[in-house]
DNA sequence: TTCCAGGCCCATA
DNA sequence: TATGGGCCTGGA
């Protein structure tokens, strides 16, 4: 089943700057001529996604293109592609409620036509969450492919090979690390096998415990399904106990994977920003900050942490901000 | 070579 | 209940 067509988004929509912004709900997905595709799953079917922008323009309409095995409705391709790339946000709505505040005015300018890349595979971000923590997008990204191309399942495309990302039962399986993996095989391989179907070889270091036992509290105890229905404040409290999870972590997952646009994640640099904006000369903690981005952001609060990451990193903002 | 990154866990008070 | 050291790994 082939099929292509297109789309009008809700205000502007940047594709690129989007899909490369670094947001953990999945690593950016394969750029190939001003086109970025990825395989989802879609009415539970394997579905290559193709989407770009008419003449690679930002303020034009999108094109997609679909390609499945099976037969997927464009009706349900639509509708995910809508729920990735956050299309029904009203951004001309953001940009009103940015405008009038002027510590994030400028953020504007800098972010036109940013939104939020949301998992589509909510377990995915778990895991990519949690692989990212207190280490660089460019690593988190690499281990979160390494895992798809060792566990998931693979479909071959004219465009090239694509993985699902493995079930919660599967990860829940995997080796910690080559010495486990060597325990569990069989004695007569060749002597120059290369034990690397195991988490650490996908460069997660001391995270990989947290992410089988996490996969584990996600196969037996742990309803994503049910965690998406619940109210902000209870999910967040609920996807704590999760190992390897702690509060930045946890805003992330409920953000990025779950479409929570009330979360505000902390991390090093967003508490610098904020410190630098609304508290200067202060040090807060990073309760407060995440506090005071939830109280005076509201609904917005994700999309403001968002924006204003990337508005630091553009303007040199954040390169002032590192720590003396 | 050495240092530290877009945090979390756990031991100590 | 709050604080600080240690941690895999790999780029700078």
């Amino acid at each position: 089943m082939k099929t292509q067509f297109h789309f009008n988004p809700k205000g502007p929509f940047n594709l690129s700057l989007t899909i490369n912004s670094g947001q953990t709900s999945q690593p950016p997905w394969k750029e190939d001529n001003h086109h970025f595709q990825e395989l989802v799953i879609v009415d539970g079917a394997p579905c290559l996604v193709k989407i770009g922008h008419e003449d690679s323009d930002p303020e034009n309409r999108v094109n997609i293109m679909a390609e499945s095995p099976e037969t997927v409705s464009e009706k349900a391709i639509k509708t995910k592609v809508q729920d990735i790339f956050g299309l029904e946000h009203d951004l001309d709505q953001l940009y009103t409620f940015l405008g009038e505040d002027p510590k994030l005015k400028p953020t504007i300018a800098f972010c036109r036509g940013l939104r939020i890349f949301k998992a589509h595979n909510p377990f995915e971000c778990i895991i990519s969450s949690i692989s990212s923590a207190n280490c660089s997008i460019l690593r988190w990204t690499r281990s979160v492919n390494d895992i798809k191309r060792r566990w998931g399942d693979g479909y071959r495309f004219s465009s090239g090979d694509f993985y699902t990302f493995p079930s919660p039962t599967v990860l829940a399986r995997a080796p910690e690390h080559d010495l486990e993996e060597m325990q569990r095989c069989e004695d007569n391989l060749p002597l120059d096998f290369v034990f690397d179907k195991n988490l650490q070889a996908c460069g997660v270091g001391y995270r990989a415990k947290y992410i089988i036992n996490a996969s584990r509290m996600v196969q037996s105890e742990l309803n994503l399904e049910k965690l998406a229905r619940m109210k902000y404040k209870r999910a967040f409290d609920t996807i704590l106990q999760l190992p390897g999870v702690g509060p930045k972590v946890a805003d992330c997952i409920l953000l990025y994977g779950l479409g929570m646009g009330e979360a505000f994640p902390v991390d090093v640099w967003i508490k610098r920003i904020i410190e630098h904006l609304y508290f200067p000369g202060e040090e807060l903690k990073p309760q407060e900050v995440r506090e005071f981005g939830m109280e005076r952001y509201g609904d917005w609060a994700g999309y403001v942490q968002l924006y204003l990451f990337h508005y630091a990193r553009k303007s040199g903002l954040l390169e002032s901000l590192k720590k003396k």
